[in-house]
DNA sequence: AGCACGCCGACT
DNA sequence: GTCGGCGTGCTC
């Protein structure tokens, strides 16, 4: 009797072991182990059981002896067969292992508990606490210091924190996960699962009828349906201004889709996923719109993913990980500001989900439309060459102007003596503003925009011990801070360096509104920043207080710059736009260009025309210029040549292979292996490898992180080769304790 | 990664 | 002696 032989991909499985693994199918579970059905197997010499998914069937095996399926975790398939070729794609482009692509792809609701077959709606954390009271838990660290190290510092951790998420106590002490094991057997200290908050729905509006087109916007809508209809996959640039109604023509297309039985996949940045932008959507898709983002409850996001899959939701509206919603008979998929680099995923699996997009599309053929006002320089070169269709959108809504922007040397205020965040043009424009009780915008482009603790005398500022980094200032129990690891203290009430008085040095949109005050005795100023502690929703409320108050003054950094529209904003001021320009990686010209270019949209988008001062050290800067004129089409003619000079995207592909450890010298040692092996693999005829390099971060965790970056054609057989050579170094014993991985383009 | 196997030092 | 640290090798 043949046996019957399923192929599976075990979540256990790290990267560098990843491959179908054969198990037994027992005859009791032959009915429900049917491909894309999770199921519990075990794996490796202990057996320790694992999640995993069926690829495919067989009846039978190279292998001699096989281990039996355990148990069959889903009463019907969570993956469709496609589905399941995309996890495939995704190790390949993304390099990460067929479980990783397969979680990113499920909503958190249908995941496993550690332990357990139970089916979670929560999201859930391991906590870690001490079981013993204080005093014989101390008695025990000190018995174990000599010889366990480890749990000694654990139980340290758990002396002050009293609880601590596991994964964070592991980081913090240094420990490994058998020490915390050796601690959990011995009974001195408990794991146990903590709930993590949910947030409400969404609420649906009523219908309307669909939005009149303009001429341009209809000529732009019949050549995107067309394409649309014709059944051949295929993809297009809508490239349109501020204002133009972009959003018109993707209701219009979308209604076509639905109309034509087909669904419809809608990215938005993060920052564009507002209850405003949903109701336009619902008002027109009512409940056919399912809405897939991160900030929903899993239990809500499960629920939204089962009414895309069962077909009830034919429009599917989210951020990034809304392109793996499980739509059938898939029409069109829009990304809307497709520039945005929060399509990119920052952490495993580094997807990126336009590519992911693309994909989807060929298969299922249908169009691809890609949305911007300021489109990525890439996209705009395949629309050049014809790889995708464009189509323009040039006038804006009731054709107004766009706003009269003005440039200002801030190396001349500074030689005025004006040594503050405002130059005066900018100071008599708010005053301008403020007489005519008009509202102004002010944008930081500035990131880590927090404060910071250092000694009047000696200059002395606190440094996370484990990262090289600055410790910021948090008012909220007057601690430091650590914006990568969390570590956190008090500050001291003197320098410890010289004794010195410490003082608070203000930092980015605190200084800025500080300055204000100063100037504008009595003007109220709201400040909007992304790192401030929030609570959610509370941006939208102060939005909302900008609007309906009509506050004279708003500072912000990147939020204030996606998709706001208030009618009574006359003035945007870019407080310096230099920031992003230099920040070192060949998309900081397009970031700059495409960050000014909205921010000034914002202002003038009411009846009043608008005015936009933008600050900088570089007024001679081209890309500067450009942003001020609005000129797209200058700023990618001059981009797209620097670019094809320094071989970067679209002329060649970056790939990079990233590595980190704690010794700092074995991971430079680790990356000049990579490196030698890439130069054997890949020659260096065709491609460009460099580093390894230290990133802009250094030290994260007491990890040092460097990065082996190449630049080349990425065709498969070099993909095939650069996972390869992450393989071997990850298993190198010279090189243990360094973990190695590839990314497909590395954002910086 | 995570787990078993096996080697070697310190404590009964 | 043996308990339990940590190094080594394998995962259908």
């Amino acid at each position: 009797m043949p046996q019957l032989v399923a192929k599976i991909a075990v979540s256990a499985a790290t990267y560098w072991i990843d491959r179908p693994y054969d198990y037994l199918v027992p005859e009791e579970l032959g009915e429900k182990a049917v491909p894309g059905v999770r199921v519990l197997v075990p794996f490796s010499r202990g057996n320790r059981k694992s999640e995993g998914v069926i690829l495919a069937l067989a009846d039978h095996s190279e292998y001699e002896t096989l281990k039996p399926i355990l148990s069959v975790l889903d009463e019907e398939p969570v993956l469709s067969q496609e589905q399941l070729k995309l996890a495939l794609f995704m190790r390949e482009r993304f390099f990460c292992t067929v479980y990783d692509a397969v979680k990113a792809m499920l909503p958190a609701g249908l995941w496993f508990t550690e332990d357990g077959k139970r089916r979670v709606n929560d999201k859930m954390i391991e906590m870690a606490r001490l079981l013993l009271p204080t005093e014989e838990s101390a008695d025990y660290a000190e018995k174990k210091r000599r010889r366990s190290p480890q749990q000694a510092g654990m139980i340290d951790l758990l002396q002050s924190f009293e609880t601590l998420p596991s994964r964070e106590l592991l980081q913090f002490a240094g420990a490994s996960r058998a020490s915390l094991k050796a601690l959990v057997k011995a009974g001195v200290v408990e794991l146990y699962e903590k709930e993590t908050y949910r947030r409400p729905q969404i609420h649906l509006g009523e219908t309307e009828p669909l939005p009149v087109l303009n001429e341009e916007q209809q000529k732009a809508f019949e050549g995107l349906n067309a394409m649309a209809a014709s059944g051949k996959a295929g993809a297009a640039l809508l490239f349109g201004v501020t204002g133009s109604g972009k959003t018109s023509v993707y209701i219009h297309l979308i209604r076509q889709t639905l109309d034509r039985g087909k669904s419809a996949i809608l990215l938005v940045p993060e920052i564009a996923l507002t209850p405003q932008m949903l109701q336009t959507f619902s008002s027109h898709f009512g409940d056919q719109v399912a809405v897939l983002h991160s900030s929903l409850s899993t239990g809500e996001r499960y629920d939204e993913w089962k009414r895309v899959r069962s077909g009830k939701a034919k429009l599917a509206i989210g951020t990034r990980s809304a392109v793996f919603a499980p739509a059938e008979d898939l029409g069109l998929v829009i990304i809307d500001e497709e520039q945005e680099e929060s399509y990119k995923s920052e952490n495993s699996p580094r997807y990126h989900a336009v590519d992911v997009a693309k994909y989807r599309c060929v298969r299922a053929n249908c169009l691809l439309l890609l949305g911007s006002a300021t489109p990525d320089v890439v996209s705009r070169y395949y629309a050049q060459i014809g790889r995708y269709a464009l189509f323009r959108l040039e006038n804006r809504y009731n054709e107004r102007q766009l706003p009269q922007v003005r440039i200002v040397d801030m190396r001349r205020e500074l030689r005025r003596g004006n040594s503050g965040d405002l130059s005066t043009l900018l100071c008599e424009e708010i005053q301008t503003n403020l007489d005519r009780g008009e509202q102004s915008i002010l944008f930081l482009n500035r990131r880590g925009t927090h404060k910071l603790i250092s000694c009047g005398e000696c200059g002395y500022t606190y440094r996370c011990p484990r990262c090289s980094v600055s410790l910021t200032y948090h008012s909220v129990g007057e601690r430091l801070r650590c914006h990568y690891c969390g570590y956190n203290r008090r500050p001291d009430s003197a320098c410890p360096e010289c004794g010195g008085m410490l003082k608070r040095v203000g930092a980015g949109t605190q200084l800025v509104v500080e300055e204000l005050e100063q100037r504008f005795p009595g003007v109220e100023v709201l400040r909007m920043d992304t790192d401030s502690v929030a609570p959610v929703g509370s941006h939208e409320l102060l939005f909302q207080r900008f609007r309906e108050e009509k506050i004279p003054i708003m500072v912000g950094t990147q939020m204030v710059t996606k998709g706001l529209n208030f009618e009574n904003v006359t003035l945007v001021g870019v407080i310096s736009a230099d920031q992003s320009l230099y920040a070192g990686d060949y998309r900081a010209g397009e970031r700059t260009f495409s960050l000014i270019t909205q921010v000034v949209g914002r202002s003038g988008r009411g009846e009043k025309p608008g005015r936009a001062v933008i600050q900088t050290f570089t007024p001679g800067n081209e890309t500067i210029e450009q942003a001020a004129r609005q000129d797209y089409e200058a700023f990618y003619e001059s981009e797209l040549e620097l670019r094809r000079l320094q071989n970067a995207p679209p002329f060649a592909d970056f790939l990079a292979v990233t590595l980190s450890g704690r010794d700092e010298n074995q991971v430079i040692r680790a990356g000049e292996a990579v490196r030698s092996s890439l130069e054997k693999r890949i020659g260096t005829g065709s491609a460009r490898i460099l580093g390894p390099t230290p990133l802009a971060v250094v030290k994260v965790n007491d990890r040092y992180r460097y990065r082996v970056h190449i630049a080349c054609r990425a065709d498969r057989n070099l993909r095939a080769a650069l996972s390869q050579t992450v393989i071997e170094a990850n298993t190198d014993k010279r090189f243990r304790g360094v973990s190695v991985y590839a990314d497909n383009d590395p954002g910086d």
